[in-house]
DNA sequence: AAGCCGGGGAC
DNA sequence: GTCCCAGGCTT
């Protein structure tokens, strides 16, 4: 058997019983996918339930707010996702008559698809033979086929997708492209694979070279940039001041508290703590800690600490992003997952 | 081509 | 701790 025909048996086999997987509807399948972007399964299938109930079509979505999308999007991360699949709701209403695009060509060009996205709709929802080609497929491709260069290089990327389009052409496209994506989340793993019980053994060209470990190659990994944010809590009465973060940094467009930034290398009294409270704050703020955590992004490590602020006064002149919110508000705000943890935690 | 954008699970 | 997940956008 051809490569192709052992990886559909095992799906055939194997595979998960998931929700998408029930639909040809392209905005069904587009939500799907957005969501599962550089995200695992198990921790997408709870948003996208939440997602299909609250807006059950496009049309749905496309009349939402940013904040409630944001919101619902709370904890799931790479918020831009969100923004963007609201952009594209919106146009798929006005320019496509509010019929989502099923053709590759028409999907490539909407913002948050890109080459993966667009042929995993276009083979999902009408079959159309575009190639997937996300971190599941190059770790088959590129341990079965032995691909010596690396996979997130621009040439390994490159032979990649070449192969993976060559050997969908013959093939039923939509279950081919769930069959290589799922034996690669489940059998072909990143870290120990199931080569004892695996059906391409043979003819696979990393089993037989004993290069399972080392492929597929990758090339530099980042390095992971150390912060310090120092957040205020400021309450009056059941109001708390929030800011509203900007385009530029993480967490662009949720809400956080006011915030004072340091390096860690601060040593003398300019530039101290204490100092830049009270710039912002008046010169009779107070603070005490009442937490403190270190949150681990891709490739920042955030130092957190809480203080609860007394005696301050409120320039909002030199905080533009800050404003004060009820209880009601605040329920209704996007933000990143230290933050909503915080509030919990300290306030009622 | 390189940097940036989250959060979490598996090991 | 490290790796990486149904990637894409910006510079």
């Amino acid at each position: 058997m051809v490569f192709q025909d052992e990886i559909i048996k095992w799906y055939k086999d194997n595979k998960r019983d998931l929700p998408w997987r029930h639909t040809n509807d392209a905005y069904t399948i587009w939500l799907s996918e957005i969501i599962l972007q550089q995200t695992r399964v198990d921790q997408g299938l709870p948003y996208f339930n939440r997602f299909l109930a609250h807006y059950p079509t496009v049309a749905d979505f496309a009349a939402a707010t940013e904040q409630q999308i944001l919101k619902l999007w709370q904890g799931l991360g790479y918020y831009s996702r969100g923004r963007n699949m609201l952009f594209t709701a919106k146009i798929v209403m006005e320019m496509h008559n509010g019929i989502f695009p099923k053709r590759y060509d028409e999907l490539i060009k909407l913002k948050g698809v890109g080459d993966y996205t667009a042929a995993a709709i276009a083979s999902f929802s009408s079959n159309e033979a575009k190639a997937v080609v996300d971190g599941n497929v190059s770790r088959v491709l590129g341990r079965y086929f032995g691909v010596e260069k690396a996979i997130n290089s621009s040439e390994g990327k490159k032979e990649v997708n070449a192969l993976a389009q060559s050997l969908i052409e013959d093939q039923p496209a939509s279950v081919y492209n769930q069959a290589i994506m799922e034996f690669g989340a489940l059998h072909c793993k990143p870290k120990q694979p199931l080569c004892n019980v695996c059906s391409l053994q043979q003819s696979c060209y990393a089993f037989t070279h004993k290069k399972v470990a080392v492929l597929p190659l990758k090339e530099k990994k980042i390095k992971v940039k150390e912060r310090r944010f120092n957040y205020f809590l400021c309450l009056d009465g059941d109001k708390i001041l929030m800011r509203h973060r900007s385009p530029g940094d993480v967490w662009q467009h949720l809400y956080d508290l006011p915030l004072i930034e340091t390096t860690g290398l601060e040593s003398n009294e300019e530039n101290s703590l204490q100092k830049q409270v009270s710039d912002l704050f008046g010169k009779n703020a107070s603070y005490r800690l009442l937490d403190q955590i270190k949150h681990q992004l891709t490739h920042q490590i955030i130092y957190v600490q809480f203080f609860a602020l007394d005696n301050y006064i409120v320039n909002f002149n030199k905080q533009a992003e800050i404003k004060w919110v009820s209880e009601e508000e605040l329920k209704t705000l996007p933000m990143p997952k230290p933050i909503s943890v915080f509030l919990k935690k300290y306030v009622e």
